[in-house]
RNA sequence: GGCGAGGUAGCGAAGCGGUCAAACGCAGCAGACUGUAAAUCUGUCGCCCUAGCGGCUUCGAAGGUUCGAGUCCUUCCCUCGCCA
């Protein structure tokens, strides 16, 4: 570990959108960036090498589950997340606020924190700013994220300002804490990392006035990076786009800006014209793992009967290993089948797609480019929208 | 040849006189999935349509009992066990 400090540049601006680079203790990371979601220190149905050879620069894991097994004690004796893994290149870890939102169900939230009832074996866990802060400490990653509160949607303006005055609070708490952790040992908490960065989390629901509250609060505490957090939890699609235009705006040029969470292709196009520089998404590895493929003309459902006997590759534009060597055919019995090789090859094609969309996006940036490569982006997609979806075994272009 | 068990929708399997076109599972078909309790979940799954507590044809075959039969009776056909 070279101890690198964080640090965050921006290279070339197009409209609003941004080209930068971020380095941190385990390396850089080109922006805007796509970080694949590997919750328990494992991306599913992927292994390391996998990624790599992808160009997966940074993975993003999860303070919750990691907490709850192996437990970050047991990491932290390990030598922390990275060599745990055996992941040598950056990592952000999600700070258990999202569990908030998908494991509501099994939690009480009080201001001092989040009590979850474990969906393991059912035991209780007191998760609070600091002790969220805490864990990702002894993990180590390069950037940590404080403990928020995901706002399920929709919610009304009054639960939402309250939910996000106490996010505030707690992003106060976190930072404190973790700026405690650096100038001096903290009992009982083994610090992996010396440089880790810390992110804060916007939230505010969909209401310009609190995202702007939000942002001016969190920004307050002078963070390493800010997110905007609590979207893509339900709204409308142009919902989303606007509160994140809206809010975008309220962040600190000089820091990275990191969409959690989102989101589609089209959504990450659109992110990033509002100057966001960072993503995280399930739904390359988890819709590859149901049969359904990101391609350049649109999503296929790999389990469809009309692929039965389709030689093409799933995306006859890509080049990844999947496309280079397999049909359709093949695919969609692997799927039906039930080998676990469709999972793993479906997964290597999304996250294919989607990084070498984010190089596409870095590249327009660069060439000053990102508005026309936007629209056609988005005429492509409205084009699919209209049809040219529904019946792939007719198109030969 | 004798005794016994059984034949139900693509497959397996419930049902034992009345909302049974028939539970449930699998297979099939389609859809969803956005800081992962997800290799998960949802719908559909005899035929027809104006898609409805709609019409039609079903539960090995043929007869019969009954207001009413997948369910009871008779005969036949066929499977599978055990004994000859």
């Amino acid at each position: 570990m070279s101890s690198q400090p964080f640090r965050f540049r921006v290279t070339h601006t197009s409209g609003h959108a941004r080209r930068g680079v971020m380095s941190t203790p385990h390396g850089e990371v080109d922006t805007p960036a796509f970080m694949p979601v590997g919750t328990q220190g494992a991306v599913k149905g992927a292994t390391h090498r996998d990624l790599e050879s992808l160009g997966v620069q940074m993975l993003l894991s999860n303070t919750y589950h990691l907490f709850l097994r192996p437990g970050d004690d047991l990491i932290a004796r390990q030598g922390g997340l990275h060599r745990f893994i055996g992941w040598k290149r950056p990592i952000l870890t999600d700070s258990g606020g999202y569990q908030v939102f998908s494991l509501s169900a099994r939690r009480t939230i009080d201001e001092l924190g989040v009590r979850f009832q474990s969906h393991l074996d059912g035991s209780s866990h007191l998760l609070t700013p600091e002790k969220a802060t805490d864990i990702q400490a002894q993990l180590g990653s390069d950037i940590a994220m404080v403990l928020d509160e995901c706002l399920a949607y929709p919610a009304t303006i009054d639960a939402a300002r309250q939910s996000m005055e106490r996010t505030l609070r707690w992003a106060r708490r976190a930072r404190e804490r973790m700026c405690q952790l650096r100038e001096h040992p903290v009992d009982g908490v083994r610090v992996m990392n010396e440089r880790q960065a810390q992110f804060g989390i916007v939230q505010g629901g969909v209401f310009p006035e609190l995202r702007e509250a939000s942002a001016l609060g969190t920004v307050a505490n002078g963070f390493e990076g800010y997110a905007i957090g609590g979207l893509s939890v339900g709204e409308a699609t142009d919902i989303m786009y606007e509160i994140v235009e809206r809010t975008s705006a309220f962040l600190p040029a000089d820091r990275p800006r990191y969409l959690m969470g989102a989101g589609t292709p089209g959504d990450l196009v659109e992110a990033v014209s509002k100057g966001i520089d960072m993503f995280d998404c399930v739904l390359p590895t988890r819709n590859a793992r149901n049969g359904q493929l990101f391609t350049s003309d649109g999503r296929i459902n790999i389990k469809n009967r009309r692929y039965a006997e389709d030689a093409r590759p799933p995306d006859p534009q890509c080049d990844c290993y999947t496309c280079l060597n397999y049909s359709r055919a093949y695919l969609r019995h692997l799927f039906l089948a039930g080998e676990i090789n469709a999972a793993s090859l479906n997964t290597l094609h999304n996250l294919h797609f989607y990084l070498d969309t984010l190089r596409r996006i870095r590249d327009a940036i660069a060439f000053q480019r990102f508005e026309s490569f936007r629209l056609a982006f988005h005429q492509r997609s409205s084009r699919q929208a209209s049809g040219a979806r529904g019946a792939p075994e007719h198109e030969d272009s």
